[in-house]
RNA sequence: GCCUUCGUAGCUCAGCAGGCAGAGCGACGCUCUCGUAAAGCGUAGGUCGCCGGUUCGAAUCCGGCCGAAGGCUCCA
């Protein structure tokens, strides 16, 4: 017997958060209510309020479309105006197997409840399976937009059937509903992949394949930046860099468990006189060689070994995403070997420090760091050594308070052999991804029997720690597009000034200048087309360059140039060797801004 | 990989109840020689993603493949 459960709520004095949850949740009973008036033989699956809104999974024998989403919304839309409570009952075991006996999602998730959590919540003639948190009635649900269809596995396991998905959106009113999506529309004014053909800094091509970058001019400056950069820090931080082949045997990464346990991200083995080889996904295995091939003493460790190293990942072709999420990428490894744990601990603290010193100098603030750990359940997943992972979790989890940097924890999110600390940041489009990752790694050393010579004479098995900091230069300039929305600042700017004379007769002067700069390495080029000086101007600043240096009759004859900055602001006139001053000590400093 | 949607000039897009492939911007050429966000005129540029089918005739309808976007799963 259904028993009714008081569940009145005043809205008003709940957390915005909490009271935006229950209209989104609210709302995927109306959605699914539209939708079982729809198609009665709809099967529901789950409804819950997500981040902006909220969806509902179906099994519809039919695929929806666009009409039908109309349709469901301007049913939804009726259901406000009709002001129908919600009601929230406990019912019985029995009851419930009874009233979804024809709705297998709905008797699965019951199997798994306890006898006395069975709740039902009803409105209008739609009743749903529910542990409740809802509004009063479908005129408290605020202003909504139903916005995509997408597909999404039963329980998120692609071993499971594939439902249809309906999101929505949801708000409290509808000023708040137009703001987010005006955010949605500057995010996609932000798009790496948008403002990256705009300005020419990389190009995908379907004949090149599928996630495979090609780095036009302008991004190749970028990159070449950051990689001199990255790379002189890491020699001032004493690690020694190598360069390694990208390819790697069959029997390599059979030794490192990459073949048992990454295989499906590799591209496919090439066979030649009986020898296989593949593209390697990582290059720790190259490195664990050098370190290998000849005995260390633990004066020597830690041993810091580095590389901008292309690797190879088969990455699902659903998943390729401009140059944030690619094939082939170059990623800013390093494996530092380490004698003992608390070597361990000073050079993670030593990663992250320099994380936070290279992430500061980009300006990146909007970054988290997550303490990625394995799952003792799934052996299949991860190396099974539960000693060992308990040992790493423990350490990393004890260097990132150390250091004193704020974190989270997740389960089952680690690397196979070992646990990570992960930093994460969200792409313009509002996905997170993860940038790099710091990884303590007992379990290729055991692999791979390295060894080197304690005090004491002995032998003893280093410690791994693998990490990355400027991530993979495709996932990194992807997100600096989007932090700086191609306005980069000098030091990475491909071109850092545009000359414009302003008619033919000052070319000469206009390229004098430009030598001028050159001569202090600065990117600059001269706009000596027939075009109007307006228009040069205005081609510098969709170009986003940082500089426009205008010569007229005036400058060449003062031997200076009129400054505009990128933006719009007038400098006037100065000296050309005070702006070739201004411009070597802006792009020295790494200054973000002028 | 799976679900949905999409693919026309370098870019943004129109054309699609089947009947000669278009516009704006960009590029190139000529004229103008100009003072801080678009001068004027002209020219070139497309096997309509690819392959096949239906049809007298396909950019348009159908099927397969490739690629992209959003989502799921996976992941740096």
């Amino acid at each position: 017997m259904a028993v009714p459960i008081e569940d009145h709520v005043d809205l008003e004095s709940l957390p915005k958060e909490e009271r935006l949850a229950r209209m989104r949740h609210s709302a995927a009973h109306v959605l699914a209510e539209a939708m079982v008036e729809l198609m009665p033989e709809a099967e529901l699956g789950i409804g819950p309020p997500i981040e902006n809104g909220f969806y509902y999974d179906f099994r519809l024998p039919r695929a929806l479309t666009e009409e039908d989403l109309k349709w469901l919304q301007k049913r939804m839309r009726k259901s406000l105006g009709r002001k129908v409570p919600f009601h929230m009952e406990a019912i019985t075991r029995e009851e419930a197997a009874e009233r979804w006996k024809d709705q297998p999602f709905k008797l699965e998730l019951l199997s798994e409840l306890d006898d006395d959590s069975i709740t039902q919540c009803t409105h209008a003639k739609f009743t749903d399976l529910c542990r409740g948190g809802h509004v009063n009635h479908t005129g408290e649900l605020g202003a909504f937009k139903l916005t995509s269809i997408a597909g999404a596995y039963w329980r998120g396991s692609e071993k499971n059937p594939q439902l249809q998905r309906v999101y929505g959106i949801l708000f409290e009113t509808e000023e708040e509903l137009q703001e987010y999506e005006r955010q949605v529309e500057e995010a996609r004014r932000r798009d790496h992949r948008r403002i990256g053909k705009d300005l020419k800094l990389f190009d995908l091509y379907e004949e090149v394949g599928p996630g495979h970058v090609v780095w036009l001019p302008a991004g190749t400056t970028i990159r070449r930046e950051l990689m001199r950069w990255i790379e002189d820090l890491e020699i001032e931080r004493g690690y020694q860099h190598v360069h390694t082949p990208v390819v790697g045997k069959r029997q390599l990464y059979e030794r490192s468990g990459h073949w048992d346990h990454y295989q499906d991200a590799m591209y496919p083995i090439m066979e030649r006189d009986g020898e296989e080889y593949v593209l390697r996904p990582m290059n720790c295995p190259h490195h664990i060689m050098i370190f290998d091939s000849e005995l260390h003493s633990y004066r020597e460790l830690p041993l810091r070994i580095a590389e901008l190293a292309d690797m190879h990942r088969w990455e699902k072709s659903g998943q390729l995403t401009g140059m944030s999420r690619v094939r082939i990428m170059t990623l800013n490894d390093a494996h530092i070997f380490c004698a003992d744990e608390q070597q361990v601990e000073s050079e993670v603290a030593g990663v992250l420090r320099l994380m936070e010193e290279v992430y500061a100098t980009l300006g990146l603030k909007d970054y988290s760091y997550r303490l990625s750990k394995g799952d003792p359940n799934d052996t299949e997943k991860y190396v099974d050594n539960p000693p060992m992972w308990e040992k790493g979790e423990a350490l990393l989890r004890r260097v990132l308070q150390d250091v004193g940097l704020e974190f989270d924890e997740a389960d089952g999110e680690a690397a196979f052999y070992g646990p990570k600390i992960d930093v994460n940041f969200k792409t313009a489009a509002g996905k997170p991804e993860t940038l790099v990752t710091v990884q303590v790694d007992f379990h290729l050393p055991e692999q791979f029997g390295l060894e080197y010579v304690g005090e004491d004479g002995g032998r003893h098995q280093p410690i791994i720690v693998h990490r990355g900091v400027i991530s993979t230069l495709e996932r990194m300039v992807a997100l600096l597009i989007e932090e700086y929305e191609g306005n980069f600042p000098l030091w990475l700017s491909p071109t850092q000034a545009v000359v414009v004379p302003i008619a033919d007769r000052h070319n000469d002067y206009a390229a004098e200048v430009a030598g001028k700069l050159r001569a202090a390495r600065l990117r600059v080029e001269v706009d000596d087309r027939g075009d109007r000086m307006n228009a040069k101007i205005r081609d510098a600043q969709m170009r986003k360059i940082p500089y426009v240096l205008v010569v007229g009759d005036r400058e060449a004859e003062a031997g200076a140039a009129a400054v505009r900055i990128r933006g719009g602001q007038d400098l006037g006139a100065m000296p050309i060797d005070d702006i070739v001053e201004k411009l070597r000590s802006e792009r020295d400093t790494k200054a973000l801004t002028p």
